[in-house]
RNA sequence: GAGCCAUUAGCUCAGUCGGUAGAGCAACUGACUUUUAAUCAGUGGGUCGCAGGUUCGAAUCCUGCAUGGCUCACCA
């Protein structure tokens, strides 16, 4: 044997036995990658059913069902053998004895790899220790593994090999699996709850030829037999606005939504947003429904609206905070921004207070900077911060007594922002000249500054009711309440660069 | 984009002062018919992220690169 094949083998060791595994089973006329099984029990089914019940009176009745699931743990004894096998609810165990199964499943079972997929067919007992468990006497082949999985006690703890084949981590780490079921279950409940009051659930093009909708950068793509360029959407607003010209009066999409941006621990390029449209509701409508929504799914997902997140408890049942941004920086700088209103004296308080503003930035622009400089941060408990500058919100209506701001709101929570909504404008004269100013911006440098959008404002010509108007970043929210820290903890599969290996 | 840290067996991790690689699980062989992180005895398994450099000698020191993490910047 040459060196070189000798290392190879040793490369490859456990990969190699598998394999040879599976060939010897199809000698026996085993089909490694079995077929159909039906099956009569989950795990968590046969735990509910029989833990109650003594192994005495499991023994007597003899119970059959027939269970399958991933391998997940065997412990050998000779001529009889204990295993857990995991399906979707947990795991249960097997207890397969060579007189029962006779000598050629029985020899099956002992060359069963962990992670090797079994169907059993057998009656309910329960062990010495009393554990739910099931008597094998038919074993069938399901699937083989050729590769070994992850330490059955540590689990996977490498964090990109989490991210990179999060198949893994969901097999071997029961946190994640839990993580990503809330998930499903949030979403879930946030159309149950928006269907049960009559939203109509659309679904609108994520290729935009214009990206228009939010302050973002776009990613470009091409369109082959149009030759054109094409975005990907960083908003759903235009789109679900002409849908209430079009008289739809409650809809809502939930979808993908693709930023241009940096990756860090609460930003990953793509991410599931939702964005509902109310006709006839104002800015103060969409904050009793936000405040109602989030109580509602929480409650529904958790049990409970006191939740962990981090060192903090977040209270989601007390009566949120309502605030002016004007006042919040008022009681953390004592800069009153109500009196100082001009863009030279805006700027001028930037420069004393050390708050960095860019060259085009206006008195609206520094009211924004002061707020994310000195309050954001201190936000805990759920607060909607509303009265958001003109300059930065050229999609909201202005406030009627203060056309410096507009009537729109934002909703922190633990320092973060988890929704933005206002009473949108529907005046298609106002939104040309938001446009407008909007495009003075990006001349200026704002490179994230919107874009006109001129089939929206025909759109608005044609009449828009009065609309309130949100939108909630559901990972986010995810994160709140599976108390994650990090996005990638809650999408399954965050972006990546490319590896040799995969 | 910047700084700091990490990368060692399939997985989880040690590795001293620079002297050429270790454990547990997993795998393999054997024993064991109620175990449960099964146990007992034995065996195999390594491009120490990659590429250079210093050195008689590098997992270890230096440089560059890759991937990831954290912090900051950017950004809702």
């Amino acid at each position: 044997m040459s060196e070189e094949r000798q290392n190879q083998e040793s490369v490859t060791d456990q990969l190699i036995v598998r394999r040879q595994k599976m060939d010897e089973l199809k000698e026996r006329g085993v089909d490694p990658f079995g077929s159909r099984y039906e099956r009569t029990h989950y795990s968590a089914q046969l735990h509910d059913l029989f833990e109650e019940q003594t192994k005495e009176e499991l023994t007597e009745a003899g119970h059959r069902v027939k269970i399958a699931g991933r391998m997940m743990t065997k412990r050998g004894k000779g001529k009889a053998g204990f295993a857990h096998l995991k399906d979707k609810n947990g795991t249960i165990q097997i207890y397969v004895r060579k007189d029962a199964v006779g000598d050629e499943q029985y020899d099956t079972f002992q060359t069963a790899d962990l992670g090797d997929f079994l169907g059993i067919e057998g009656t309910v007992m329960k062990t010495n220790t009393g554990e739910v468990t099931v008597r094998a006497e038919e074993l069938t082949y399901l699937s083989k593994a050729l590769r070994p999985l992850p330490d059955k006690y540590h689990g996977l703890t490498n964090v990109e090999q989490k991210y990179r084949q999060r198949y893994l981590d969901l097999i071997s780490n029961e946190g994640s699996m839990d993580r990503f079921t809330k998930r499903s279950q949030i979403i879930q409940e946030i159309r149950r709850y928006l269907n049960d009051r009559d939203y109509l659930e659309v679904e609108t093009p994520l290729l935009h030829t214009i990206a228009g909708g939010a302050a973002a950068r776009p990613f470009i793509t091409h369109h082959n037999a149009l030759d054109m360029e094409l975005y990907l959407r960083i908003a759903i607003e235009l789109h679900l606005k002409r849908l209430i010209v079009g008289g739809m009066e409650k809809v809502y999409e939930i979808g993908r939504v693709f930023r241009n941006e940096g990756i860090d621990t609460t930003h990953n390029p793509e991410f599931t947003m939702m964005e509902l449209y109310t006709a006839f509701h104002d800015v103060d409508d969409v904050m009793d429904l936000t405040e109602d929504l989030i109580r509602t799914v929480t409650e529904r997902v958790l049990g409970t609206t006191d939740i962990p997140y981090g060192e903090d408890t977040i209270h989601i049942g007390q009566k949120w905070a309502r605030r002016h941004m004007v006042d919040l920086i008022k009681e953390e700088t004592g800069i009153d921004f109500f009196k100082h209103h001009t863009d030279d004296e805006a700027r001028a308080l930037a420069k004393e207070h050390g708050v960095e503003i860019d060259d085009y930035a206006a008195f609206g622009h520094v009211v924004n900077e002061f707020f994310e400089t000195f309050v954001e941060h201190k936000l805990v408990q759920p607060t909607f911060v509303y009265g958001h500058p003109l300059e930065i919100s050229p999609l909201a209506k202005k406030n009627q007594e203060d056309p410096r701001f507009t009537d729109r709101f934002e909703l922190f929570i633990a320092k973060h922002e988890y929704a933005n909504a206002f009473s949108e404008l529907n005046d298609p004269i106002d939104q040309r000249e938001r446009f407008e100013a909007q495009m003075k911006e990006k001349d200026q440098g704002n490179d994230e500054a919107h874009d006109i959008d001129e089939e929206f404002i025909e759109a608005l010509e044609y009449g828009m009711p009065p609309t309130g108007g949100l939108g909630i970043g559901i990972d986010r929210l995810v994160m709140l309440l599976t108390d994650s820290h990090t996005i990638r903890d809650i999408l399954l599969f965050p972006t990546m660069k490319p590896t040799d290996n995969h």
